[in-house]
DNA sequence: TGAATAGTGTCTTTCAGACAATATCCA
DNA sequence: TGGATATTGTCTGAAAGACACTATTCA
């Protein structure tokens, strides 16, 4: 075939993560101190390169970036786009497929020790972390948060980074918390029962000096529901 | 760094579109009838390696092989997704970003002979096209008219389709027909303003033995507008 | 009993959908 | 004038949004 077909002409093609979870002032997305060159000692979003030898597909490539990093291996995952072009890696053409990858409250605490020693949880601020960040990343997780945002918008996204087991007043917390705006209770809880996507946890309830409430959970922990309107 | 930071362990990459026009039987999908191997003589998706030394970036290669194949230089053109794996090319792991690109009936008339000779207009029946296709490409097709057919419930993308300058009735059978259900007159005219993507031409009507219609044409010929609602 | 939050109900206004009426051309 | 399609208007039922009310616990 042509030239391009010889490796010397490849781009080079990573998978990268853009893992994000909740704490207590809002979102957060999870950060590498870079190691080697380039943009040694800069944060960057995990990633590495595809092992041709083991990762099956993309998507289980991605899954062992988590891994590797988290220790999570279930989480709600979603591919966000592909980026590549000449300049964005100065080691040459450069491919970066994108993926958004949402960590229960739940998984965060339970894995804290298991968690990459490079690693750390920053939390977002506007569209962005607030420091310089290695490559194209500040882009990337731009994009990132903006498909989120969006999606807020319509779909039971907020679900994924709660604790397994949750109450409807908290689940309206995040929505309104990544939102930046208050719902109606009452509105609020109609769509949630349209949407269908919440089981009760039978006789469980969240206690405290008011009236008790029921908890609920996801009855799929993985997959996204989207609603027929905005919320 | 690692060994796969080695030639022989990057995976192939390449660009794959799904083009599609507008045809008197509805939508059609450009085809390129393969020369080599792999799967040669079948039917694929129009795409090419990326050319390092000459493309800046992902979406410079996908305008290269969409003017290589049909001529057109400004169409809408948007990521869809990119798939890899290490079965889906028996030349190797390989990966491959797909777009979309939507051609207005006037670039499909008018460049008919500036077409690619290996390149033909397929119509669209279901989710493929009713005959196999080399590598993976029938189930790329299928995510493509996914996303396409769910997209036409909130935008303005059939607009993309039509020639330049059209009547809303014209425009409101493209959405029939990609939707395959029938809209009320009146609703639909009150969407297509709302959204505000379309202007008249001023002055220019198009005539028949009946009342003449005002023609229109969209504000911007490249970007998607979103409506807040379904249609 | 009061504070606090959970959960449900009501009312009003908005608007989508169905349908109808009018407008304007050509033959 | 009649046929055909364009364009605009009206009416009604559904439902979204605002708001209020009731429920249930603990201190």
């Amino acid at each position: 075939m042509t030239t391009h077909d010889n490796d010397a002409f490849k781009p080079i093609a990573t998978v990268d993560l853009a893992i994000f979870s909740l704490s207590p002032a809002g979102l957060s997305v999870l950060l590498i101190r870079r190691a080697g060159a380039p943009f040694a000692g800069d944060w960057a979003l995990p990633g590495g390169w595809i092992h041709i030898d083991e990762d099956a597909d993309l998507e289980a490539a991605a899954r062992r970036v988590l891994k590797e990093k988290t220790g999570v291996e279930t989480p709600y995952l979603e591919q966000l786009q592909t980026t590549g072009s000449a300049g964005r890696d100065p080691r040459g053409w450069s491919i970066s497929i994108v993926y958004i990858a949402l960590l229960s409250a739940d998984d965060v605490e339970e894995r804290r020790d298991v968690m990459a020693g490079d690693a750390e949880w920053r939390p977002v601020e506007g569209d962005g972390v607030g420091f310089p960040i290695a490559f194209d990343h500040a882009s990337l997780i731009k994009e990132a948060l903006s498909r989120i945002r969006n999606k807020v918008e319509y779909s039971n996204l907020p679900g994924h980074l709660l604790p397994a087991r949750f109450t409807l007043s908290e689940l309206q917390s995040v929505y309104e918390n990544l939102l930046g705006r208050k719902l109606d209770k009452s509105a609020f809880r109609k769509r949630m029962a349209e949407a269908d996507f919440l089981e009760p946890v039978e006789g469980e309830m969240r206690r405290a000096s008011n009236r008790p409430a029921q908890v609920f959970r996801l009855k799929d922990a993985q997959s996204l529901v989207l609603f027929d309107r905005r919320i």
